[in-house]
DNA sequence: GAAACTATACCATCTGGACTGTTTATTTTC
DNA sequence: GAAAATAAACAGTCCAGATGGTATAGTTTC
């Protein structure tokens, strides 16, 4: 057992019981549980159940900024890239919704402000967006369209089958190759 | 005081409540002061907490059903009627986000299970946007586009200011009158 | 030898909800 | 149609158990 990843493994076993359970069901004794740690030594890595959630946000909030610049940096093409890259991490991120979303779930349910981490990085990529080469309205909807389905698969509202699922995927994509005179 | 009135009177409040604190402060105790009821009056309505949360989705379903079937009455196209509804529904509700998705984020936090409903009326609505008279993959971006109008404003992430609010639902709805061909 | 834990006991507070009234409206009885 | 019975709509208190967090004392890892 590798020295640092017991933090690590907190956080992954917090983010399980709110996909599996709910918030309501994240207490600590049921974190410490999961993850296989004392109750002393989950405190020891986050002194309140308020900083549990802080990490668990910070943390998703690091891997999604991750996935999208470097999607951004992969990309050949100018025009469009950031709009791409959120597309396509969002899309990625919608699957794994177990650890994702939790951090975002659980700083919902107890203290909204916990969110602004991430609020701060949405802001950005949404200007990104907005400048990236393509009409700003289709690509804020091409946008909307990719938090739409990672926000069916959260609350389990008519996820898309894979094949459906797959065909948004790449016609999302598509359009953010069409330039700004074709409306 | 009208007599029936107490009950949605505590709808209000719990939704209130959730809205501004977060589910974590949606106690028993909050809900009866902040809906000027006793304890007792609260527990006659809802037998426990789970049933006011049970309340708090099947209300939120049925407004919000009603407005997408009334939406498709008044509409006066055939093709892509289902479509511009649910759009036009999705972004009112994204507006007054205070009462409906209270419901949905109370669910997902005490039992994932209470969202059935929920996750019925949505699975209803896929299935009419996708034979809606349009190519069914671009109805099915447009209907999460308005999703994610939604899903922005629950979380704060990067919620579009008035004008683009605007351009945005327009550009939507202009999309329904597209038919299957010009992809 | 310090950091990273384990293990356990403990506590103040909160929470759901059971329980016992009390009032108000409605229906039934004579 | 007054009185009595019944039921609905609350009010208010109480309690067992859960929960977040503290404290302490020891152990392992680097």
């Amino acid at each position: 057992m590798p020295r640092e990843s017991k933090r690590h493994k907190i956080l992954e076993a917090a983010a399980l019981i709110v996909h599996n359970r709910g918030i309501d069901a994240l207490t600590l004794d049921a974190v410490a549980e999961e993850a296989q740690v004392s109750k002393g030594g989950l405190l020891y890595h986050f002194r309140s159940k308020e900083a549990l959630v802080e990490g668990l946000v910070l943390h998703m909030n690091n891997i999604y900024r991750t996935n999208v610049e470097n999607a951004v940096y992969e990309d050949i093409n100018r025009e469009g890239k950031w709009t791409r890259a959120f597309i396509k991490a969002t899309y990625d991120q919608s699957l794994k919704n177990t650890e994702t979303s939790a951090g975002m779930l659980a700083a919902q349910g107890i203290n909204p402000d916990l969110l602004k981490p991430l609020q701060q990085t949405y802001a950005n990529w949404q200007d990104n967006i907005s400048n990236d080469g393509l009409d700003p309205v289709q690509a804020t909807i091409l946008r909307l369209a990719a938090d739409g389905l990672w926000f069916s698969e959260i609350f389990g509202l008519a996820p898309l089958d894979e094949d459906l699922r797959k065909q948004v995927l790449d016609t999302l994509l598509k359009q953010t190759h069409q330039d700004k005179n074709n409306a």
